[in-house]
DNA sequence: ATGTTC
């Protein structure tokens, strides 16, 4: 990914947790970053604010070039970055403001059950066996070809309820009902189809995991009560995306983009900010072969909670019910006003997650008073969160997405082994089923921030407010 | 994140 540049630019603290890089050069609007000090990434380590002021020269881009307290280094932009672009006028839409995890997301389910009542061992054991992970492949689901898959793409957490994996109540309780609308089979290459064929009802690798929590404090009484969530209550957390097929049709778009920007008359200070007009031949492609991921992604999170809800009726004899599914890795068109006009805008977040306020006609009615749900998965053995989202948030309605890496993969390996980790894990009281020595020891949480002090900054910057803390009781890792 | 380097 090259080496930071020597970043020279002015940081102004304007409010607590919001800082703000004024434009310069070739940017067209300013850097806001919701953050601190302290959170922010050493520049000389961390190229992330370098890459917020690039973002900032994208054409069409309106506001600011945001970004979140996990923010982190990312491809082309930063982890934990927002960025909204016109489409009227002329706003572009990048793969580098997605992610190669396209529909990277989260979905937290409800148990009827105290953890003081919880069989965790068997609850794990269980798991060990229904839940398919790791690179390579294995799935809930074996698609027999190319049709079946567009039923997928088209469908998302939809179809994969009409196939009995669900109910329709399921659906109310996702972003968009479960189905991104605009998916465009069409648009999927035939090796990212190749790669999603064996793939849909999968963990994977990485920071992805399925973990068995516990409410450790509810800290909002009134969302808590809204989002069934009481203290010492069992939930199933699930982080995983698009796998194999989304990072394929990020690879597929940035190269279409690449060559098609200069016909555009569209330079940027990096390439990996490849773009094209939203309201463009290749811009459309991207968008369209993006809601297809996003669709696989959903329908991935149904397939495994199907998976989990089985082993806690065959171990537990209860169900889980779902309380929400939210990607943090999408691109969406939504409008939203600047200077005083509503504008039809195409808000890129990447590892930053959408949080509506209380009130807005998007949730369903079961939530429209408390405001959406936001599922923040901490680093391995530590606490996640729900928040909710808040009237007057910023960035488009955004907010973070997890605690955020600060050391690379390679330096977390270095720094200890998996059986150490493991074993510490285990002296904590969580079970750690099925993760390579590698792996685990890849994700130690001493590789990312603080958790508590991500959310506290993100309510501190009034992005949004916490409802409840959770903390593991059992982890599969891929 | 990722058939962890087309």
């Amino acid at each position: 990914m090259g080496i930071p540049k020597a970043v020279d630019v002015e940081v102004v603290e304007e409010a607590p947790f919001r800082l703000r890089v004024p434009a310069q050069g070739d940017m067209r609007v300013d850097g806001v970053v919701f953050t601190s000090h302290e959170l922010l990434p050493d520049p000389a380590e961390d190229g992330s604010l370098q890459q917020v002021v690039n973002v900032a020269t994208l054409p069409g881009i309106v506001e600011a070039s945001y970004a979140m307290p996990d923010v982190h280094w990312g491809y082309g932009f930063p982890i934990g970055g927002v960025a909204a672009t016109d489409v009227e006028r002329g706003g572009v839409v990048s793969p580098g403001g997605v992610g190669f995890d396209i529909s990277c997301g989260v979905r937290l389910l409800t148990a009827d059950l105290d953890r003081s009542e919880l069989p965790i061992e068997r609850v794990m054991d269980g798991l060990d066996r229904a839940v398919p992970r790791g690179a390579g492949s294995g799935a809930v689901w074996q698609l027999s070809g190319r049709a079946e898959l567009e039923r997928v793409l088209l469908g998302g957490s939809r179809y994969a309820v009409e196939r009995g994996h669900g109910e329709d109540r399921d659906l109310e309780r996702c972003e968009d009902g479960g189905v991104l609308a605009g998916a465009d089979p069409g648009q999927v290459s035939a090796r990212a189809v190749e790669r999603g064929l064996e793939q849909v009802g999968s963990l994977g690798s990485g920071n992805h995991f399925l973990e068995v929590q516990a409410v450790d404090e509810v800290l909002d009484d009134v969302a808590a009560a809204a989002f069934g969530l009481a203290p010492g209550q069992v939930c199933v957390m699930i982080h995983t995306g698009s796998r194999g097929l989304g990072h394929q049709i990020c690879t597929d778009h940035v190269r279409i983009m690449d060559r098609a920007m200069r016909a555009y008359g569209i330079s940027v200070p990096d390439r990996q900010l490849a773009c094209a007009p939203v309201e463009s031949p290749e811009g459309r492609a991207y968008l369209g072969a993006m809601a297809a991921a996003a669709n696989y992604g959903r329908a991935n999170r149904q397939l495994l909670a199907e998976a989990a809800s089985d082993v806690f009726e065959r171990v537990t004899g209860q169900r889980l019910s779902l309380l929400y599914d939210v990607s943090h890795n999408l691109a969406k068109i939504e409008e939203h006003e600047i200077g005083g006009e509503r504008r039809r805008l195409c808000v890129h977040r990447k590892g930053a997650t959408r949080a509506l306020p209380p009130g807005h006609p998007d949730l369903p009615p079961a939530l429209r008073d408390a405001g959406q749900p936001v599922l923040i998965p901490g680093s391995m053995g530590t606490a996640s969160y729900v928040l909710r989202g808040v009237v007057g948030g910023g960035a488009f309605h955004s907010t973070c997405h997890g605690a955020g890496r600060v050391q690379s993969r390679k330096q977390a390996a270095r720094a200890i082994t998996g059986g150490a980790l493991r074993k510490r894990l285990e002296g904590q009281g969580i079970a750690v089923r099925g993760a390579s020595a590698r792996g685990l020891a890849e994700e130690a949480p001493e590789a990312y921030k603080d958790v508590d002090a991500v959310v506290a900054a993100a309510e501190g910057a009034g992005l949004c407010r916490a409802v409840a803390r959770l903390v593991p009781l059992g982890v599969v890792k891929g």
